[in-house]
DNA sequence: ATGGCCAATATGATTGGA
């Protein structure tokens, strides 16, 4: 069972590269961020050609999550709870019955928060404690669940190429990092810590000022994975590759693997 | 983290992204 997460940067002008990249991964299950697409205008097409079944919540220019699955969906949920007042297409979920029993998956675009001043930070501390209290409920359940996206958090360190300059970011504020460590400290694993230590792994680089060919790259595209999931973890990666390929997304597509059980 | 980008909008400049 292979599940993966990658923000596309709009849908519409990512339709080639997400079709190749499917083929060449073949993922079960894929977790998409920034759609930038109003859910009637969703091009569905090319993707249930296929063999994937989509569950999309979008808006207008701005954010959009979407879920595909090989496998039906026996439940799709969008909008995180705790605000009624967030319009923000930031988050869906999704339950899908595989041989191992439920598997419940939830595409998750997370706040940027620059700069960190503004209310626009408070939103991020907010939608990150409103995760937490979802995350909270979800793991009574006891259930394999993985929580999928872009968390525009860069978890330490080892997660950046130029840590000095990420300092005073929303990404890596101390605030930031603390509840993103207070999301993993609930019981859940980060797929790719799960596998390696290495550092120079990163999820996104920057379109401006050659950040690509420097490896100028930051880590914040994370699987978080409940106990029952950890436990079948076999493997993880990174498909930086597709970073190079033309009309790129800045973000590349981050997977694992889960066994039977 | 800026010299250099990219995407959406009834666009020809502005906003948001990270």
């Amino acid at each position: 069972m292979r599940i993966a997460t990658w923000n596309v940067n709009s849908i519409k002008q990512r339709t080639d590269n997400l079709t190749a990249w499917l083929k060449e991964r073949q993922p079960d299950i894929v977790c998409l961020q920034e759609t930038k697409c109003q859910d009637d205008n969703f091009p569905r097409e090319p993707f249930e050609a296929l063999g994937y079944n989509i569950a999309v919540h979008g808006q207008k220019t701005f954010n959009g999550v979407a879920i595909f699955s090989k496998l039906p969906f026996d439940e799709v949920t969008p909008r995180l709870p705790g605000d009624a007042e967030d319009d923000h297409a930031r988050f869906i979920e999704a339950v899908v019955s595989t041989p191992g029993g439920a598997l419940r998956v939830a595409s998750i675009y997370l706040p940027n928060g620059n700069p960190p001043s503004t209310d626009k930070y408070q939103y991020k501390l907010r939608w990150m404690d409103r995760l937490l209290q979802y995350s909270h409920e979800r793991l009574k359940l006891e259930e394999p669940l993985i929580l999928c996206g872009d968390y525009n958090v860069i978890p330490a360190e080892l997660d950046v190429h130029n840590p000095e300059a990420w300092t005073t970011d929303a990404l890596f504020l101390p605030e930031t990092r603390a509840r993103f460590r207070a999301l993993t400290n609930l019981g859940f694993t980060d797929a790719i810590r799960a596998t390696t230590d290495a550092d120079g792994l990163y999820s996104f680089w920057d379109y401006q000022a050659g950040a690509w060919q420097k490896n100028n790259g930051i880590r914040i595209d994370h699987l978080l994975l409940s106990p029952q999931a950890a436990d079948r973890l076999d493997s993880a990666g990174i498909d930086k590759h597709v970073r190079a390929w033309d009309k790129p997304s800045d973000h590349v597509p981050v997977w694992v693997e889960l066994n039977a059980g």
